[in-house]
Parts: structure tokens; C-alpha cells; sequence
RNA sequence: GCCCGGGUGGCGGAAUAGGCAGACGCACGGGACUUAAAAUCCCGCGAGGCUCAAACCUCGUGCCGGUUCGACCCCGGCCUCGGGCACCA
């Protein structure tokens, strides 16, 4: 066995065999526990960078892993194939979308085959793709038929530079998430799917997920918003109507100073007309018309409005309150209107002091003084009501339930819920994305395409010019159709759906790729789901996560699927660093993971990446760093081969009896290293000291070579183990120096080894003894001494003894295992 | 402002239930091999003190305080870095 670690054709020898062999193809089989491994899957830019890298390498120890320790494992890949880059690229150079996308992801998949993951390959999916798209386009009619798609006017986010419309989630510090342009506000009509429908249930059952980061869950949290209070009607002075107010401090209603409706509100209108305050109300609402909502609502923007003229009157005292307009309250959440209350609301404290409205105290907490004029800021903790006619006295608590109950016996009001999570605004006006399944019909109106028509296929022959409609509305081949109801001439929609559309149940085709009836039949959706980790960026901690969640509850729903949460646990990777900070063109501190395969090989690759930091930090990319990996590998190659005569032919004997000391530490190290590694992996994914325990297993395989009398058994164990361990990791190099070492069959087939207990007894062990805390000295006892015999061994200690002669000794704790502490005086 | 994470040698990071701080790797230093260098193999490597050397001693996990026989770990307060949320009534 000569030659040395030649990476570059033992990685193409072996993902040869992998391909030809379909070693990872797989199939539902019911005698074996299954375990679905899934990694987010990417947008096909064209290039694998470190991050993808990263992913899929973690994803790859949990499949191969689990695959060893006896689960069927589905770990399958596939294409986040629409979306705007491929549109701009055909805007710019004119390469047509389906192609350039093609090419990329072509060339992606070689990148990712050099890697050696264990993917089952038969059932890669493009999400850009027609047998694809049909299913996403399925979706959206099954949500259409149980009401959760409709279509509606609304102000909208646009972002001018995509010229395209943007769902809330997708605009970050009121900028679009993509391109970084500032979102403007734009009425139009949209298609919306209705997750505020869920918005409990997606709370709710965040409890059913102990496997996700809290940090995670939290985030989710908050985005859905929920909060309790109640809502009221108010009458308005010499007018018909009445307004409501959602409020969560009903506790405050006697410390109303005025009211406030968003600018937007309908009954602004009215409500100004005829006083002395139209002309004021007017220019104030049509300048708000401006200010997209994000800026609005940003903490920055300083609070401003206007008085309408009207009054409203308290239902608890009949006091007259002035009705404001003001840009702080949005028209989307709760009623958009509510009571001000500024003693006890920041918000309506600024105002009130801006615009010289009065303050009423009305809780009096511990450190609220009772004159309002002595407030520095809004008092929002808990109190005793005040100035509160008949609830004087009570706990604030206790009068929110009264006064609510007060309301609602009198017919106005009730307890109520809101929540901050919005409906899913889903069209975009653009080319690259599953056409909306819909067409409009003079006479029949909205009509859903017929599942049977389904896919509504994106025409190849379009022109591309940014206009802010989808360039399908060009496209008369596409949008002029007949109605399916009637047969008269009609329109078809020719706006396109979110990219997060398709995202959000790919997780579900891979069980049943090749279905051309279904997205996905149930059988083999009630084998595999859920998935059993799923693995991915914390930026998709809110968008992508929560409509996933969403879909698999609406599809569990219509019986499709049996479970309502498809991601059992996550794990949010951190980013890939270099000089401190995230990999990008413009800082031009990218290192492509195509040189450092070409350099170093995958093994190596794979193996920085996941010895550098565990997986939930962020991670520092550092040359030397993959430099010794590298050198750790030829350091296992040379090890391995240079052993490798000298144990192939031998059988690892049942038992170990009666060893050399020398052999009995390497068999010792052996199943050490079995056992930390295993619960590295299997407990904690902490994959940076599992490596480190193969390191330590490799040098100890070093120290053994001094030893002129080898235990052949004791050293062939070692080697297997050796390989078996780094299987998951480097697959390519545990393959080849398996079968090196003369076995048949591939190490990934092999059954990961399990520790000996025996072999982890020691006859001695190494106790520290302390004074007063402090390590004073280390003594050798025998592994089964007693508490009794532990105590006495550290006290007769003579350095112990000398330390100890002068004092008193007050106290001994015995650690058994690990240490004694004597407490002197 | 609020909510989560972090802060440990020159560096990346260990310490898994409150029990020997610094595993493993990098960098660095020394030795062996070599005509020489690289590669490789072996040894050392928190700071300071004492010492020819070893032994040994003191200090040391962002800062201050607390609990405990014992604290990187728990509690209180603060500093700092990163992330998320931020007029949602």
C-alpha cells in the first residue's frame, strides 16, 4: 500500500460509484425507522458559495449518520427556481429566463456532486418547472375553494426598483429586501392568501416544537402579534355613525383626553365636513397618502395630526372628546381608531404635549405622581384606578375585566383579539413565477382554472421591459382565453405568484416526485413527515418558516397531510465570515469553495467547515485553518496505510482480555472515542469536538507505533473505528482507506460501532485533591475506590499532610470519580 | 427602548449536571531526519514569580458584588459586541 493522499481521484473515483451504484436512491420501507433530513434548498444563482457549503455539509453528517445507525434517510435537493435574479439577467443580457436558469442550476449540480452529499438525486425538483408549478398552481386553487385566496384593493408596498409589489415581510427598514430600494405605497389589486386565519394555530402550536431554537420561536411570536383587549363603539356628536376603538387598556377608558382615527379612516371624511377644521383635515390626509406606511410607523417619525372637528362621547361618563386624525394610527390593525389615553400611553403622551391636549391621570402606580402636569413620560405599569367614577379603588386587573363586562352588557363593546400578522400578499407583476391560476370573465367573474387545465403554462416568447405590470399583460397569446364556465372570450390573470409560494411545500414533493396526478400522494406523505430536521439560515426565520408552517396546516386541513407541523426540529446555522465580517463581492473577501475543492479537496473542505465552530455560530474562514485539516487527512492517510498491511488480513476478536497496558489505552481510546463522538453528533450536532475526538483517536493511533509488540486485534479495531467516524464527514477518504484495508463492502453500509462499556473501565484513576478549593495535589487510587478509602487515601497524603499540619481540618468532600475538597481552619 | 445570543491564551474554539480552566486545531519555539530546505515525526507553548533546571507559589474565563467547601457555569448590578423587534393602540 504506497502512494500517497491523492484526493482529486479518490473524490471522483468514489462519487462515481456513488451515481452508478444509486447508493442514496431510497424508497418508503416500512421495517426500518425513517428519518427525513432535509436542508433548505437554494436559488440557483449559478455559483456555490461557503454558506451552501456549510448547510449542506451539516445536513450530510446528520444523514450519513443517521443511515449508519439504522434509519431509512431521506435527504433529498432540489431548485428555489423563479424569481427575479433570472428576470433581471434576461432584462440585461438578454439570456432568457428558463435558459439562464437552466444553466445555472446545471452548473450548480456539478458543484454540489464535487461535494460528495448523499442525495438522492432521483428525486431533485425544480420549482420552475412545469410538472412542478402545476402543483403550485394546484395550491393556490385548493386555497381559493376553501376561501383562503381572495383578491382585494388595497395600498400596497412597491418596490420601484423590482416593479413589483412586496409582502410585508419582505420590506426591511422600509426598503425592499432584495435590491435595498425604498418601498413606496401603491393601491392595487391584489391576491392575498389568508394566514391571519391561522395566526393562532401558528402560536398555538410553536408549543409543539421543542426542537426549534427559542430564538426562533420568538421571533415568530412576535411577528404574529397577538394581544388581548377589547373593542367599542363610541357615538359621535350630531352624527348618525358610530366609531370603534380596539383597546388594550379598557382599565384607562375615564382617562380619555381625545380620540384618534388613522388618515385613511372612512369616516374622516365626514366627520370634518362642514367645520372649520376641513380645509386642515384635507391637506393632512392627502399629504399622508404619501408617506409609505414604513416610515409612518417607524419610532423615528415624529407624531403629527390634525383635530376633525367632532366629538365623541365616552360611553362610562358621556364626557365630549375631540376627534383627531393622526399619522401614529394605521388603518390596517385593530379598527384604525382608538381611545388616547396619553397619562398611560407614550404614544398619546407625546401627542397630547405636542398639541396641548389634556392629561388625566387615572392609574395611580407607585411612582406616578398625581398631578398630570408633573409627568415626564406615559405611566404604563400597574395601579389603582383613580379619577374613575365607580371604579375608584379597584386594581387596574380587576376594573379592565369590569369595564369590559360593563361594555358588553350594554351592547357596545366586547373582549376581542389582534393580531399584527397580515394576510400574505401574494401577486407580483412579474414574468419568472407560477402564473396565478385565475381568469376573469365578464359575466362569471373570477374564475379558478379547472384543476384539469392545471399547469397554466408561462409563455416562452415574451418581451422583457420593466413597467411595473407583468410583462405577461404583452402576451395576448397568453391572457386572451375563454372562461371555463361560460366559453365566452376572457382574460386571464397575468400577474405571478411569490417565490415563497413554491417554497412552501417543496418539503412535501420530494416524497412523491414523479406524481403527475398529485402534488403528493398520502401514503408516502404519512411514511416520511415530518421532516426530522430541517436544516438552513436564520433569515428565513419568519418569511419562509411561517408559510410552510402555514401550508402544512391548511394541507393537513383538507386531509392531505396527518401532521400540522413540518419542520420537527431546526437548526439555524450561523454565517461564514471572513476578516470579520459576511463573504461579499463588494468587500471582496469571498473565498470560492470551487478553488478550495480544487486546492484541498472536499474532504478537507467539508471538514473546516464543520471543525471551525459548532454549527449554530457564525463562522471565521481561515486559510491555515483549512490548511491543518488538510494536513490532518494525509496525517489519517499515512497512519491507515502504513498500518494497513499489517491488519488485513486479521479478525477483530470478540472479547479484549488481559492487554498489554499499551493496548488496553488505544482500546480504551477506542470506545472513548466511539462514545463522544456518537453523542456529539447525535445530542448536540456539536461536530467541532467530535472532530477532535477523531483527532485524538488518530494521534493516539500515532503513540501506538512505538509499541514493537502490536496487538494486531486492539490495532485493527482502532483503524476501523477511524474510519467509521470520519465516514460522515470525509466520505471519500473513509471509503477509499476502507476498502484499502480490505474490506468489500462500503463504509457507509457499515452499522456504526457501538462502545463497549468494559473497554471504558479503568483500574486506576488520577483524584484531585483540593484545600480550600485549590488543587494542591493529584493522587492515583484504583477506579472502584470507596468514599471511605478516597478520603483517607487524600488525607495520608504527605504532601496533603504537610499542607494541613498546622490547621484544623473542619471538613472533606469526596467527589467520587473526581475529586476531594478538605475545608481547613 | 424591548427581547434573544455572545465576551475564555497570540487566533478558532473546549470544559456535556456547580467539581482539575484552556481539549483539539492554528500560529509560534525547540529537537530528530536532511548536504540543505520543504514535508514528516517528536516535544514545549495563559501571565507572572522563584530557579541552572525541576518542584513549587501567585494571579487568571468582560467589570463589580453575592451564594457555595468549590463558580467560565447559579443570583444581583454594570460594560461591551452581534442579532431580532420597535409608534400595532
Amino acid at each position: 500500500m504506497e502512494n500517497s493522499y491523492q484526493f482529486n481521484l479518490i473524490e471522483k473515483k468514489w462519487q462515481k460509484i456513488w451515481e452508478e451504484q444509486h447508493a442514496f436512491q431510497i424508497g418508503e420501507d416500512s421495517n426500518l425507522p425513517k428519518y427525513y433530513a432535509l436542508e433548505m434548498f437554494p436559488y440557483p444563482s449559478g455559483n456555490l458559495h461557503m454558506g451552501h457549503v456549510r448547510n449542506y455539509a451539516i445536513g450530510d453528517v446528520i444523514a450519513r449518520f443517521k443511515k449508519m445507525n439504522g434509519y431509512n434517510v431521506l435527504h433529498p435537493m432540489g431548485w428555489d427556481s423563479f424569481g427575479l435574479p433570472a428576470e433581471n439577467a434576461a432584462i440585461k443580457h438578454g439570456a432568457h429566463p428558463a435558459k439562464w436558469t437552466a444553466a445555472n442550476i446545471e452548473n450548480m449540480r456539478e458543484q454540489l456532486k464535487t461535494l460528495g452529499l448523499s442525495y438522492d438525486w432521483d428525486r431533485e425538483l425544480t420549482t420552475s418547472q412545469p410538472d412542478y408549478y402545476k402543483f403550485t398552481q394546484w395550491m393556490f386553487l385548493k386555497l381559493y375553494e376553501n376561501g383562503l385566496a381572495y383578491k382585494k384593493n388595497a395600498a400596497v408596498n412597491w418596490c420601484p426598483s423590482c416593479q413589483t409589489v412586496l409582502a410585508n415581510e419582505q420590506v426591511v427598514d422600509g426598503a425592499c429586501e432584495r435590491c435595498e430600494a425604498t418601498v413606496e405605497k401603491k393601491k392595487l389589486s391584489q391576491w392575498f392568501f389568508k394566514i391571519t386565519d391561522y395566526a393562532q394555530r401558528l402560536l398555538d402550536d410553536l408549543e409543539m416544537l421543542p426542537g426549534w431554537p427559542e430564538k426562533v420561536k420568538t421571533m415568530q411570536r412576535n411577528w404574529i402579534g397577538r394581544s388581548e383587549g377589547c373593542q367599542f363603539d363610541l357615538t359621535i356628536e350630531g352624527h348618525d355613525e358610530t366609531m370603534t376603538v380596539f383597546t388594550t387598556r379598557p382599565d384607562t377608558i375615564y382617562g380619555v383626553t381625545f380620540m384618534v382615527l388613522s388618515p385613511e379612516h372612512p369616516l374622516v371624511e365626514q366627520l370634518a365636513a362642514g367645520t372649520e377644521q376641513e380645509a386642515a383635515v384635507k391637506e393632512f390626509v392627502h399629504r399622508m397618502q404619501f408617506v409609505s406606511d414604513v416610515t409612518r410607523t417607524s419610532a423615528e417619525t415624529e407624531k403629527e395630526g390634525v383635530f376633525t372637528g367632532a366629538y365623541a362621547i365616552n360611553p362610562m361618563n358621556d364626557e365630549k372628546i375631540p376627534v383627531w386624525i393622526a399619522n401614529y394610527v394605521l388603518m390596517d390593525y385593530g379598527t384604525g381608531a382608538i381611545m388616547a389615553v396619553p397619562a398611560h400611553d407614550q404614544r398619546d403622551f407625546e401627542f397630547a404635549r405636542k398639541y396641548d391636549i389634556p392629561i388625566r391621570v387615572v392609574i395611580q402606580g407607585e411612582d406616578t405622581p398625581a398631578d398630570a402636569d408633573q409627568l415626564t413620560q406615559a405611566s404604563t405599569g400597574p395601579g389603582i384606578m383613580v379619577n374613575s367614577g365607580n371604579y375608584n379603588g379597584l386594581s387596574n386587573e380587576e376594573g379592565h375585566r369590569q369595564i369590559v363586562s360593563y361594555l358588553t352588557s350594554q351592547g357596545i363593546g366586547e373582549a376581542t383579539i389582534n393580531y399584527r400578522l397580515r394576510d400574505w400578499l401574494i401577486s407580483r407583476q412579474r414574468y419568472w413565477g407560477a402564473p396565478i391560476p385565475v381568469i376573469y370573465c365578464d359575466d362569471c367573474g373570477t374564475v379558478p382554472i379547472p384543476e384539469k387545465d392545471l399547469p397554466v403554462l408561462l409563455p416562452e416568447d415574451i418581451a422583457f421591459r420593466p413597467s411595473g405590470e407583468s410583462p405577461l399583460t404583452y402576451v395576448k397569446s397568453f391572457y386572451e382565453t375563454t372562461c371555463p364556465v361560460c366559453g365566452k372570450k376572457a382574460q386571464r390573470e397575468t400577474d405571478t405568484m411569490d417565490t415563497f409560494v413554491c417554497s412552501s411545500w417543496y418539503f412535501t414533493r420530494y416524497l412523491d416526485p414523479h406524481n403527475t396526478e398529485l402534488p403528493f400522494e398520502k401514503k408516502p406523505a404519512d411514511y416520511w413527515m415530518s421532516v426530522d430536521q430541517y436544516i438552513g439560515g436564520v433569515e428565513h426565520a419568519i418569511l419562509h418558516l411561517m408559510y410552510a408552517r402555514f401550508f402544512t396546516k391548511f394541507l393537513y386541513d383538507i386531509k392531505m397531510l396527518s401532521v400540522q407541523e413540518p419542520f420537527m426540529n431546526l437548526l439555524t446555522q450561523g454565517m461564514v465570515l471572513k476578516d470579520g465580517s459576511k463573504m461579499s463581492k463588494s468587500k471582496g473577501n469571498i473565498v470560492s469553495p470551487e478553488e478550495i475543492i480544487k486546492t484541498y479537496g472536499a474532504d478537507t473542505a467539508r471538514l473546516f467547515i464543520l471543525f471551525a465552530s459548532p454549527p449554530e455560530r457564525d463562522l471565521e474562514w481561515s486559510d491555515q485553518g483549512v490548511e491543518g485539516c488538510y494536513r490532518f487527512l494525509n496525517r489519517v492517510w499515512r497512519i491507515v496505510t502504513e498500518y494497513g498491511d499489517l491488519i488485513r488480513e486479521v479478525n477483530i476478536p470478540p472479547s479484549f482480555a488481559e492487554l498489554e497496558p499499551a493496548a488496553r489505552k488505544l482500546h480504551y481510546k477506542t470506545h472513548a472515542t466511539i462514545k463522544k463522538v456518537s453523542e456529539d453528533i447525535e445530542e448536540r450536532f456539536n461536530f467541532n469536538t467530535a472532530i477532535s475526538a477523531v483527532m485524538e483517536l488518530c494521534n493516539a493511533l500515532y503513540a501506538y507505533r512505538d509499541q514493537e509488540e502490536k496487538d494486531l486485534g486492539v490495532l485493527k479495531e482502532a483503524v476501523d473505528t477511524l474510519l467509521l467516524l470520519l465516514c460522515p464527514f470525509t466520505p471519500h477518504i473513509a471509503e477509499e482507506l476502507w476498502q484499502r484495508c480490505g474490506h468489500q463492502e462500503s463504509v457507509y453500509s457499515q452499522a456504526w460501532p457501538r462502545f463497549d462499556p468494559e473497554a471504558l473501565v479503568q483500574d486506576e484513576i488520577e483524584i484531585a485533591v483540593q484545600i480550600l478549593g485549590k488543587v494542591r495535589e493529584r493522587i492515583k487510587v484504583p477506579s472502584s475506590c470507596t468514599k471511605e478509602d478516597l478520603e483517607k487515601a487524600a488525607l495520608s497524603n504527605p504532601k496533603i499532610q504537610e499542607l494541613t499540619k498546622d490547621k484544623q481540618i473542619v471538613k472533606v468532600i469526596v467527589v467520587p470519580g473526581k475529586l476531594v475538597n478538605i475545608v481547613v481552619k
